[in-house]
DNA sequence: GGACATTGTCGAACCGGTTCGACATCGCTG
DNA sequence: CAGCGATGTCGAACCGGTTCGACAATGTCC
């Protein structure tokens, strides 16, 4: 059932179908009726491929996906939900493409393909070939996060810096002096993921303003790494009270390592970090966090992508937030020494 | 630079072109060098809706997505991640559908547009619309869950019915007599998804079986509600020393409501259930579980979907998986009394 | 050396839409 | 009533691939 057997029962010509559905020309009320009969009786619905290879347009956009090697966190699973959900409302499907190891395959794919209008890349890195080859493409694209110099391109970004400093002021006026920093996986460090850089950034340049005394750690994005991530600052500076972390899923082994060594939070220990709110809510105590607006922000990138799209000369525009941080229940007075020894 | 294109330069017709690319016919190997060059010269792909329209098919899988007024669980994710990996060495993309209030809209528009050669379903019901409508198509798909009449159909699943009986074995063999169920949301149950229906079955009868006494609830699915499911819990009956749950994004409440009402894991209540195993490990203490194997039901999925649209005609096939329970830290010897009292 | 199979290439048709130019019909105006 | 613009419809070309039948060139066999 394609737009001729239509066109046929209707005992109309293919165009003048096409012009009922799309509007594009005048069709008198008469025909477009018999056309629309037709169309319902037999539930036609015009083939995806076929309209996209005759407008050039596919109406899908592509979602760049973290590899699964890294484990997801549940920040990301609130990223894709919202771009689709974000992206239904315009019309648009998404497509996913695993950005692993063989990331040139499939992203390539997507693009070289044209399987899509435009592109939405996560987990961003400061130095980031895909950003670059896409804007030397000119393809419409939006990151979510923005790289070293993200001038004349197209973000949805978190002020990781900001934050970060904004984590170590909310420790430094409850009046903790020795903080340390959990960061992502020593392997994105190194690839430069963005959002490790500037936060790590933010803490340490925010920590020498209020001259406390730090150390900053790279956590595997599990429980069990976040476990031994905290022996190991217990181990090399006992008086620690305070840590900071970007690691949303090593959260969970963190407050265990705590536990383990007998340090109550937030009454020996304090603890904050980046986080998105609803898994900053799961863990007992509740942690005080800058709540990452994932749902915002997936939904923002879409609007920002779709507006490219239809306008491919359009200024480039971006969004950088910096939410606050909601106070929850993991931070309290930190005494300059470890409650341990002060009780 | 399409087709013809590169026939033009290199001397040839577009058929030949396609026959050297496809390896449909021969072509000589002097010819097939001269083709290629020009393809690695100009960076020459194929375009995908080109090549879908002529052939049928669009190498696209399409993943019915949860909608996301349901709260995304940590097992959503892996699915996800897991179905796009599997799918990416079969040399399939992954075209996400929201299945929100609109389902239809958007599942009609995978079908009917034919964006994708077939279907993987997730948060199957026990009478499922979609499913059905997909069976009566005969349209290649799988679905993650089973209805309530699976036979002739395509289907990767948990033995709910037997995890959950699993879980009351090991809390009655611990000396438990007592125990709650902590269910997917109301909303959900209501709506026949099978892992609620088949779960609560399943805790039902075995609890029957080992005369205990129950008591079952409904949560949603956040911490909040957890918490505040577990308070009801105990208000119900302050006796009960264990719970099932079969709901992942509750558990942080639920321990959570746990620890402010002054029990203690697993020495005063023990907690069980069947959730994915790097989740089970968040929580402190560790969950004592079934763990779901998301990724290698994702995986198996695709390689069902993969084998069904390959051979329309293959008679159905299906994977019923019942992993064991892990044992962790979560669950105790019950004494039949709350330990509260016997302390 | 003619009949025949094999190999490699080509042109044309097709997949299912969209869009452009042409044209018939109609009502209106001068 | 001739001329004109507006309206509605159609046929044909096109998007960029795939595939079928035809056929020329070459090699093989009797």
């Amino acid at each position: 059932m394609n737009i001729g057997e239509i066109a046929r029962r209707a005992g109309v010509s293919r165009s003048t179908v096409s012009y009922a559905l799309s509007g594009k020309r005048a069709v008198s009320e008469d025909t477009r009726r018999k056309i629309q009969r037709v169309i319902d009786e037999l539930g036609y619905q015009p083939n995806a491929s076929a309209r996209a290879l005759a407008n050039g347009r596919t109406n899908t956009i592509g979602l760049v996906f973290p590899p699964a090697g890294n484990h997801y966190t549940g920040m990301q699973l609130d990223f894709i939900g919202s771009v689709v959900e974000a992206a239904a409302a315009h019309d648009y499907d998404v497509l996913l493409s695993p950005s692993g190891v063989d990331s040139d395959r499939s992203f390539q794919r997507m693009l070289g393909e044209r399987r899509v209008d435009g592109a939405i890349l996560m987990e961003i890195r400061l130095e980031d070939d895909r950003v670059d080859h896409l804007a030397a493409l000119g393809f419409p694209s939006v990151a979510i996060g923005r790289t070293a110099r993200p001038e004349g391109t197209w973000w949805v970004g978190l002020d990781h810096t900001a934050l970060a400093a904004a984590c170590v002021h909310h420790l430094a006026d409850l009046g903790h002096r020795r903080v340390a920093f959990v960061n992502r996986p020593e392997q994105l460090l190194r690839a430069g993921y963005e959002s490790a850089h500037r936060g790590l950034d933010g803490f340490t340049k925010a920590a020498a303003e209020r001259g406390l005394t730090v150390r900053t750690y790279c956590c595997g994005d599990d429980a069990a790494s976040g476990q031994a991530c905290l022996e190991q600052i217990l181990h090399d500076d006992p008086a620690t009270t305070a840590l900071v972390t970007l690691n949303e899923a090593a959260l969970g082994g963190l407050y265990r390592g705590l536990a383990q060594a007998g340090r109550h939070v937030p009454r020996d220990f304090s603890v904050t970090g980046v986080v998105a709110g609803r898994w900053a809510e799961t863990v007992t105590p509740q942690l005080t966090a800058a709540d990452v607006p994932a749902e915002q922000m997936g939904r923002l990138a879409v609007e920002l992508l779709v507006e490219r799209i239809d306008q491919p000369d359009a200024p480039p525009r971006h969004h950088l937030l910096v939410p606050p941080i909601s106070l929850r229940a993991s931070t309290g007075p930190g005494t300059g020494t470890p409650s341990t020894e002060t009780r």
